[in-house]
DNA sequence: GTGAAAGCGCTAACAT
DNA sequence: ATGTTAGCGCTTTCAC
């Protein structure tokens, strides 16, 4: 069944058929009604290529996940975010696009899309402190919004971000509060800009309370469980032992949490463990056993975010040219059964 | 530049353009090459949309991603597997469309799907024992490739699967050779075929060597990290204790961990946990820290497959009725530091 | 308020 | 081996 074959059932022609179904003013209610009920009785969809072609909208977003050949991981987070925005696309008509590529072919995939016009807008992921892709898209000119911050780049571009900075600020301090001064940092790769925040947050919050930040409890690499195992085994191996980490990564705090085991510390009284992490949702949230400081469901709410706001300006983008915009959102903290007071406190 | 503006500096018709640029054999080879020349100088990519209502193919094909209302959970498989799938449709100048919808939506998506026609074909990821989506799209015509099986299917469909029952016989029967007696199965969710079968070897193999199971070491369920400390908890309170456990997730033996850590218990020593878990390639793959038995890269592998055997399927579509296919993968037996000789052997 | 006609950029049947 | 013509199914002027 096809607009035509439609039109023909009706007696009517395809155009307004068409006006009808699109929501086009100048049809008369009750052709309206009609077409409405024709359309539900036939069980009527347009024909998503033809519109297409007609319209010169794609009506559908790119997502380009990078994945990087040296460590064959693919980032647990894309799964919830792509949850968050795929809701938004699905409610909007807008299809998801999803383009997996090797981290160095990243330009040339992107130069691709835009000419084979098959998207109208993309999200760009795990934005990097220098950002190269924000600099292609504005050439092409295909509109973006950015999944985190990219903090050397000096053009205006819109995006979504958890609010690292602030995160990692109110745990560290949450971790003075109990007394603790030998606080550990187990970050991600600091050329992501994310982990160049949280860093930030964790050094202004020990700087603001006064406590010496020692380069011995910072690390940074690839949130695995491995990394932090071994980090944890350094640091818990010489006299001035931490007595609290603050881990960027679920899985890190899993790997700190098995290095206690191993040399017999007990979490919540020898060692104290905070972790900021997305990863969360892969826990059952039942509630029972608040055993992390995370964020919860809020990458899946960022990518609703980001969606929004990339749907909008795709929008607005036919009338005017649309300027940039920002959206900061607070991660909630939560405090459970994985933190104690300093030992000796 | 469009296919006529092509045409036109080349003094050729779109038609000509159109068959060289195709790899149809009627053009001669020397204006073959003077198009290809003139289409990479030009830059020319033909556009998308055109092609796909011209030719009546989506170059698309649909991945539907159930999201379950009631456990907020997005299986974590999903990223890996896509990767791998996605892949090969990059290859072969296919789209990878996403849809996330609730668990209870799926009629009705797949249905719109078919109608939009704006995939040829999809791929039908975490199928249950009985399992409606596959007479769904049978009835549809969709051409689909399942990701598992659905043993309570009865008619003929196409899938790749993992080897369950025999990764989770050889797994037993490991631990039988280390001379545990009495194993723990923390399982996902039974009515799922993949858990289903995982039981099956399990209990195969105990039969096999003739030892007895036990009800009161089987648990099902949704393979969290809570699960598995909650059941092992439960499991080793009695005086009866497992001496081994075998998880079908990374995440339940995480939780069996803990909970060893809880009780005292040396993992390797007094408990053994082996688990087979595709979830593994979040862990980096750096070999210095084989902690669990499991099946690393083979989602990705199994991704390619079946994305494979869709496009196989979709092209000879069109000459022939494809007969349905299966292809079985093995899972790799990786053994590592968590398992060692029951207790007293 | 409705319809006829042209066109989006490509492919494919039918010439030549 | 190349061109002509007619669609694919929709939207969008423009005319009534």
């Amino acid at each position: 069944m096809n607009l035509k074959d439609l039109a023909d059932q009706l007696n009517l022609s395809p155009t307004t058929v068409s006006r009808a179904l699109n929501g086009y003013p100048e049809v008369s209610e009750v052709t309206r009604a009609r077409v409405e009920d024709a359309a539900r009785r036939y069980n009527y969809r347009p024909n998503t290529q033809a519109k297409r072609l007609a319209t010169g909208r794609a009506m559908a977003i790119g997502h380009v996940i990078p994945i990087s050949t040296q460590h064959e991981i693919v980032n647990p987070v894309f799964a919830d975010f792509i949850a968050g925005a795929g809701e938004v696309y699905a409610r909007s008509g807008y299809d998801l696009l999803m383009t997996i590529v090797p981290d160095e072919d990243q330009d040339r995939i992107y130069r691709e899309i835009r000419s084979k016009r098959n998207v109208d807008g993309c999200i760009v992921h795990s934005p990097k402190m220098a950002e190269p892709r924000i600099g292609l898209l504005r050439e092409l000119g295909l509109p973006f919004v950015v999944h985190g911050r990219a903090t050397l780049e000096t053009g205006p571009y819109s995006w979504v971000d958890m609010n690292n900075i602030r995160a990692f600020h109110r745990a560290t301090e949450f971790l003075i509060d109990l007394g603790h001064r030998r606080i550990a940092l187990i970050n991600g790769i600091e050329t992501m800009d994310f982990a160049h925040r949280r860093r930030l947050g964790f050094e202004q919050a020990l700087a603001a309370r006064g406590v010496q930040a020692d380069p011995g409890l910072m690390a940074s690499g690839e949130m695995t469980e491995a990394q932090g195992y071994h980090e944890a085994m350094a640091m818990l191996a010489g006299p001035q032992r931490p007595t609290a980490f603050l881990t960027s990564s679920l899985l890190s705090a899993m790997g700190v949490r098995r290095a206690l085991g191993d040399l017999g510390l007990v979490l919540g009284r020898d060692v104290s463990i905070v972790t900021h992490d997305d990863d969360l949702s892969y826990l059952r949230n039942g509630g029972d056993e608040p055993i992390f400081t995370a964020t919860r469901s809020s990458v899946r709410d960022a990518g609703r975010r980001c969606a929004r706001l990339l749907l909008r300006q795709i929008e607005l983008g036919k009338a005017a040219v649309p300027k940039p915009v920002g959206e900061l959102l607070e991660a909630p903290l939560i405090v459970g059964a994985s933190t104690g007071p300093a030992p000796g406190v």
